[in-house]
DNA sequence: TATTGTTATACTCTATAACTATA
DNA sequence: TATAGTTATAGAGTATAACAATA
C-alpha cells in the first residue's frame, strides 16, 4: 500500500516475542484458535473416508434418523437449506444415501443411508471415536463430560443473547 | 435431484425429534456449535465500532506491540500473509493504524496504532469484556481462568497431533 | 397462501503461487 | 538466494432472494 500518506520515521523497531495476553485472556478467542486445531486434525481423520465435519454430520443424522427431512436436517445441523443440498447432492452422488420421494407429501423427501453409507459411517465413527480420545482423553482436571456440558452451557447462553 | 434413480417407495415418515445423540457425545462438535453462537453475539458486540474478530485481534496486537511487522503479526494471528494484507488495508483506511517503513529493513513494515486507533482500542475493549463477562461469567461449576486453561490445553494437543 | 427443495448469487474466510523490492 | 509485502486466484463456508412443485 504506498499511498501518499507513507511516511519512513525515526522508528525504533519492534523486538522480542509478540504479546497476545491482551486476546488470550479472551475464552472466545481461545475457543476459535481451539476449535481450528481440533478440525484441522478431525479433515485428516475423515479423509480416508472422503468425509468432512459437515459431511460427516450430516451422515450420522441420516443413519440415526432413517427418513428425515432436508428442512428437519438443516435445522438440526443449523446449516441454511440450500447450502445443505450440496451437501445431500454429495452423500448422494456416492450412494452413501438416497432421497425418497414422501408419499404423505410429495414436496418433501425423506433421506435413508444406504447398506454402503451405514457401513462407511460404522468405520467413520470408530475413526472419529479414536480423534476425539485421542484429543480430549486424559484432560488435566475435566472429565469430557464436564467439558461438553460447558460449551453446551455457553452455547445456550451466547444464542440466547443474540437471536 | 430429479434423476432417473429416484424412487418412491412405501416409506414410514421419519417423525418426532431429531436425534443428535451421536453428534452431541463429541466434544469438537459442541465447540463448533458453541463457537459459532459465541462469535456471533461478538459480531454484534464489535458491529458499532465497525470491527469484526480479526480486525479487533489485529487492532489490540498492533496496539499493545507498537512497531511489529506483518510477518509477525501474521504469525501471531494464525492468518496467511496474504490475507493480512486487506486487514492491515482496512485499519489503514479508517487511520486506526500506520504503515511505518523501517530504516533498519526497508521491505518490512512497522505498524503503529494512530491517536484514533488507540481511542477505539479503549472502547472497543470495553465491550468486548463485557461480553465476556455476560457469556462466559457465572458459569456452572467451572472458572473462565479453568476454562480457559482447558482450551488451550486442547489447542497444544491438538497441534501437537496435526502440524 | 405457505412450505420443500432448488437455483443463482454474493460475501467472507482461507490457502497457494508468483511477483516486486529489498536483503 | 532468501525474505517482506503484495497481487491474483481459487476453494470452502455461509447467507438471501426467488422459483417450481406441492400443500
Amino acid at each position: 500500500m504506498l499511498n501518499n500518506k507513507e511516511k519512513t520515521v525515526q522508528n525504533e523497531e519492534f523486538s522480542g516475542r509478540v504479546s497476545d495476553e491482551n486476546l488470550r485472556v479472551l475464552t472466545g478467542y481461545n475457543m476459535k484458535r481451539a476449535f481450528n486445531a481440533v478440525q484441522a486434525d478431525l479433515l485428516q481423520t475423515l479423509r480416508p473416508f472422503g468425509l468432512r465435519m459437515i459431511t460427516y454430520s450430516a451422515l450420522v443424522l441420516i443413519v440415526d434418523n432413517p427418513g428425515l427431512r432436508q428442512s428437519h436436517l438443516s435445522v438440526a445441523l443449523a446449516v441454511e437449506r440450500p447450502n445443505l443440498v450440496v451437501i445431500i447432492d454429495e452423500l448422494e452422488r456416492r450412494d452413501l444415501i438416497a432421497r425418497e420421494r414422501l408419499m404423505s407429501d410429495r414436496r418433501a423427501y425423506g433421506l435413508r443411508a444406504t447398506l454402503e453409507g451405514r457401513q462407511l459411517y460404522e468405520k467413520a465413527v470408530r475413526a472419529v471415536t479414536e480423534h476425539e480420545t485421542k484429543i480430549f482423553g486424559n484432560m488435566d482436571g475435566v472429565t469430557v463430560k464436564q467439558l461438553i456440558a460447558e460449551l453446551r452451557e455457553i452455547e445456550i447462553k451466547a444464542k440466547g443473547n443474540v437471536k
